[in-house]
DNA sequence: CTATATTTTTACCATCTGGTAAAAAAACTG
DNA sequence: CAGTTTTTTTACCAGATGGTAAAAATATAG
């Protein structure tokens, strides 16, 4: 019902789905046969997944997106959740170094947020498969594992709540906030991002970034708005 | 007439299929053998999609968890698309109404937000299953259907643009903000509380939503940290 | 009660699923 | 070159998949 085509001309990166193992390295020229490799596996995988969903997408999809058999992949990993792990390292990889850094520099609050949510828009827009099947498929993860990246998620999400408590403890941030909705709050602005971003649009991820931070700080209303009756 | 099967009992739940139909309607309390419609095939369908996705749901889950058989289902529907279909109907069904009156009245922009938040949250909260379903598994939509559900999205969103925009207009909100970019922010976070809202946890969706509105009308900064050199 | 329309069943089907076994081919070694 | 390791292939598998045909059970009339 999917593809079924003798021929298969819509591949991304094509020209080595037609190139099929009897060929011999032409001399000098390497047709770079794109080395089988986790790696790869694990990018082509996330592309599918992000498209068409874990349960949705077979190994075989994969294997001819990257012109190999199914076998070959399992020379390479072990099986298809093992794949999907993979993806979650990576993207758990990329995004928790640099946020520690932030949270853990002697930046003062207000920058502090600033950075760290320019961080999280640029890590979810820029690996974009991966971030949007690391939202997706979680359920998908199971035994210790799953039990791991829930644990990872929430020391991330909780690298911001710091931010949010220290700035209200040095009365840069108001007081009667709970950090924890905050931080629930700009991480959504964030993540929602991966849904319409798109890299040719009218803004740029810092300009859009500025306009988070700069509702998130001072809100969108006027002093006017604010006091409506003793505008200093 | 039953047992004539070769193979061994292999179904996950069976006895349903043992005592069929033969129901009676006890005096007051209708025991509701949940006759099989529509309607109950999409609701026990959301909660599956939505907890292990479109693409690894099948016919039978979704029969095994109403009791019936597969073939059952499709003298209600067309096929597994149809269903996903009713799911997006429906949460747009529940959606859009009450968000166009909000827009329309005569309540100030403010005012109009919060609505419209405290909508989005309510429906994004309640009716969980499907909008989670919704929200992640646009990409199985096919043909004219998807595109017309696109429309009903960007519509959607544009209302609150509409009061953004009104917001600025009358000088309610700053301007120099665009809409498009806070109204992406704003459906951002109340959509992400499907990922983390518990009914028992600390706060009411209400005290959710006026945190959200909170921050987003006023800012997180004090005013000793928004102009510190000057506080009056 | 019989006739009709609604609802669900048993019995299939062709194709695909994740996964395995064994071996052939290539790429590195010495 | 031969020997070894890495990589990929052909050939399978048992079970599940979405979907269909035909008939049986049930409910609703008249």
């Amino acid at each position: 019902m999917k593809q079924d085509q003798p021929k298969a001309p819509l591949s991304t990166d094509d020209q080595s789905s037609s190139r099929r193992g009897k060929k011999r390295a032409g001399a000098g020229e390497e047709l770079k046969r794109t080395r089988l490799t986790q790696k790869v596996i694990v990018e082509t995988a996330a592309g599918l997944f992000a498209e068409r969903g874990f349960g949705a997408t077979s190994l075989n999809d994969i294997a001819d997106a990257l012109g190999v058999t199914k076998v070959a992949l399992y020379y390479h990993i072990k099986n298809k959740e093992e794949i999907l792990r993979l993806i979650y390292l990576t993207v758990l990889n990329m995004a928790e170094e640099p946020l520690r850094r932030i949270v853990e520099s002697e930046l003062d609050p207000r920058e502090k947020l600033r950075q760290a949510v320019m961080h999280h828009i640029s890590i979810t827009v820029n690996a974009s498969p991966a971030v949007t099947v690391f939202y997706r498929e979680q359920a998908h993860l199971t035994g210790p594992f799953a039990r791991e990246i829930v644990l990872r998620e929430k020391a991330y999400q909780r690298y911001f709540e710091q931010i949010i408590q220290e700035g209200i403890a040095r009365q840069t941030f108001k007081a009667g906030f709970d950090s924890q909705v905050i931080t629930f709050g700009v991480l959504g602005m964030c993540y929602w991002l991966s849904h319409w971003y798109k890299p040719t649009g009218r803004y740029s991820q810092q300009q859009i970034a500025d306009m988070f931070i700069d509702m998130v700080e001072g809100g969108l209303l006027t002093p006017a708005a604010l006091a409506p009756f003793a505008q200093t």
